[in-house]
DNA sequence: CGCCGAGTTGAACTGAATCAAGAAACGTGG
DNA sequence: CCACGTTTCTTGATTCAGTTCAACTCGGCG
């Protein structure tokens, strides 16, 4: 779904206000494997994925990347935290394939927030739902196996699943890459 | 911290904002044990906790209680997804201890918001630290021991670790309960 | 006094991690 | 377009943290 597909599912614009609101935000290109904000630098943007898909991750205490969260095509992407607060970034933001991403500075968004109160809304809509999968993720990976999770994982982001390396999904699942390695073998015998 | 401490600490408001804001709450006492939202139920309001302790929950496949989350003194309380989107709630909003809180509907807080853009701000400051805290609790849930989840829970929430049943406790760590108590017995030996 | 829920302790079991080694796929430069 | 090196993935053997099941203790309350 497009950018204004989806700005206009949330939240009904006329044509001039979405023409408005698509010219605060600018469109970029980026190819496979770019890093868009590192670890410890401020996320300056917001990112919405129009098409292509993007992680965020971490280093942990044996500097081995854990993804934290994937972003596929039609979803908002930062590094929240960081960009809402001016904070450095806990976590790099990675393009895991060629994508085109709208972005936005924090000043031109506030600047939408306050042009348009309905902006608030949509702001409101696209953080409560990322929160309310970060708690369906966090209940995945507390109380199921292995095997259960990376059923989750199919059902949550199935354009993703088989698109990324593995032990992006192992670590993002929190489990060993041979652990995810096997399960799927389990699955292609059938 | 009281509400109003909590409020101008967050976002700056003059006395006169501050007077007005607190008129659009409701503070209402309740007692150990009270079940503010049950699931399946729309949560009418969003709760500051003035005083007082609380915890959200579900029913699990067998019927037993999982703790999603607690709510401290000084912190707010709500179903979120429930209470923006007027969508049944997953969750149980219980009272853990006699508590004072002050409530809002999401009619009168949509009110403030318009009434006082600093509220957005607030709003999102709120949500976004929810949002942070929810990640930090999932990255200790994927790669720690139960011991330094217990760790990472005494960090969190030092008040709330020591004055509510162990098995609340345990699932909200996503461990066994007894797991959690050999845990708090070996801490007792030092 | 006796009951009941909450917490503790022990023993056996198990899902998944770790360690180790090899196979396959990938991309980069000649 | 092939060859080589690197990264990614698979498979096996072993180990262990934490679950499960079961029995027992403790403290509060009717």
């Amino acid at each position: 779904m497009s950018f204004s597909d989806t700005l206009n599912e949330l939240v009904q614009f006329s044509e001039a206000e979405l023409h408005d609101i698509l010219n605060h935000f600018t469109m970029k290109s980026v190819s496979k494997n770019e890093i868009l904000v590192k670890q410890g630098e401020i996320c300056k943007y917001l990112y919405f994925v129009e098409q292509g898909m993007g992680r965020s991750y971490y280093l942990n205490d044996n500097q081995k990347e854990i993804t934290q969260w994937f972003f596929g095509t039609g979803k908002f992407m930062s590094s929240a935290d960081s960009f809402f607060q001016k904070k450095p970034s806990l976590y790099y933001l990675e393009v895991l394939e060629d994508s085109v991403l709208f972005l936005i500075s924090k000043e031109n968004l506030e600047r939408l927030f306050s042009k348009y109160p309905k902006m608030e809304k949509l702001g409101r809509l696209v953080i409560t739902e990322m929160l309310t999968n970060v708690f369906n993720k966090l209940n995945a990976i507390q109380f199921q196996t292995a095997r259960e999770r990376y059923d989750y994982m199919l059902a949550e982001f199935p354009d993703i699943a088989y698109q990324v390396p593995l032990g992006h999904i192992a670590s993002y699942l929190g489990m060993a890459q041979e652990t995810l390695s096997r399960i799927r073998s389990q699955d292609s015998i059938n």
